[in-house]
DNA sequence: AAGTGACTCAACCGCGACGAC
DNA sequence: GGTCGTCGCGGTTGAGTCACT
């Protein structure tokens, strides 16, 4: 069921019938009060999108009284943020979204304001409950732990290693919002190798926030002569087999990225950089994606996520 | 048609952080 | 330093919907 299904009982321009009288209990706050707690109906909407298009929200607690509404100011902050705001996005989420949804989980843990920060038009609620009821799915039925983002402890052949030193404490993106001018610093060790895959050779990402906000994912290509990039970064890419067999060791297979990936960078340790969000806007973003996640988590080329 | 279980998602709840006094 | 009010976050709940029998 989509969102945009579900989510019919409003909208600033579309009145849509609602059944509105719901009392579930309050707060204690609205027991005292005598405000109404539930379902929004159309008109606590419209009062309250009116108001905040007019004056904006100011103090949250005062905002039902100037509004006219029978509810606590909590109710109608979360109200707004998930559903009034005229700058959310609707409906299904993209295949896009969903991956760097679950990049930015392996990075950020259940951080889900943070995670929304990135997405725009995305609210914490819709992607927390996005992740739990489809995306955590998903990533079991491909034998990964969405805790962990790792396959679970008693396949993972490097369980013996230890534990990647906690992304959420280490890693730059685990900073709240407040400057987004992190460095690439800190790596996500999401590598592993199953050896019933097809990629049996899985660069490490690392990835973080720019000056300029745009996410960079960096590929540290492995020292093995076998590595072809593209059969990580595969999708909507024309891979000449016979131009990247011959590749011998990382910094030729780096070239080949860059060859693909033009605003890719090449590292003076032989890897590349990729710049997410400075990539042409013709390219398949999907597609790109969908070669990085099963890159990042050591899919099976075959499956999806 | 009715019953049932799975699923989705809007909204609630409780807590911690923060600032003002 | 203590108290209070406010805000924001993450976890949880439960009504509504759908699919299946």
């Amino acid at each position: 069921m989509s969102s945009a299904t579900t989510q019919a009982s409003f909208c600033p321009i579309n009145l849509i019938a609602h059944v509105g009288e719901h009392f579930m209990g309050r707060h204690s706050c609205c027991y005292k009060q005598k405000l109404r707690k539930g379902l929004w109906s159309p008109d606590e909407d419209e009062k309250l999108f009116n108001h905040i298009t007019k004056h904006g929200h100011g103090c949250w607690s005062s905002v039902p009284k100037f509004a006219g509404l029978q509810r606590c100011g909590k109710s109608c902050r979360l109200r707004w943020i998930n559903y009034l705001r005229p700058d959310l996005k609707r409906g299904m989420f993209s295949e896009e979204e969903e991956g760097l949804i679950i990049e930015l989980h392996a990075a950020l843990g259940n951080r889900w304001s943070q995670i929304a920060s990135r997405l725009p038009g995305r609210t914490d609620n819709e992607i927390k409950n996005f992740w739990n009821s489809c995306i955590k799915k998903k990533l079991k039925q491909n034998g990964i732990d969405p805790d962990t983002h790792k396959p679970p402890k008693e396949d993972n052949p490097h369980k013996d290693e230890p534990v990647a030193p906690s992304i959420i404490e280490n890693s730059d993106l685990s900073n709240s919002g407040t400057s987004e001018s992190q460095s690439l610093s800190q790596s996500l060790p999401l590598r592993f190798e199953q050896s019933d895959m097809a990629l049996n050779v899985i660069p490490e990402f690392s990835t973080g926030y720019n000056n300029d906000n745009t996410l960079t994912s960096i590929m540290n290509l492995p020292q093995d002569a076998s590595f072809q990039p593209f059969q990580y970064l595969e999708g909507g890419i024309d891979v000449n087999p016979s131009s990247s067999s011959g590749s011998s060791g990382n910094s030729s297979s780096a070239m080949q990225l860059q060859s693909y990936f033009p605003w890719s960078e090449l590292l003076p340790d032989g890897g590349a950089e990729i710049h997410i969000g400075d990539e042409p806007e013709d390219l398949k973003w999907s597609e790109y994606l969908n070669g990085t996640i099963r890159c990042m988590y050591g899919m099976h080329k075959d499956s999806s996520i």
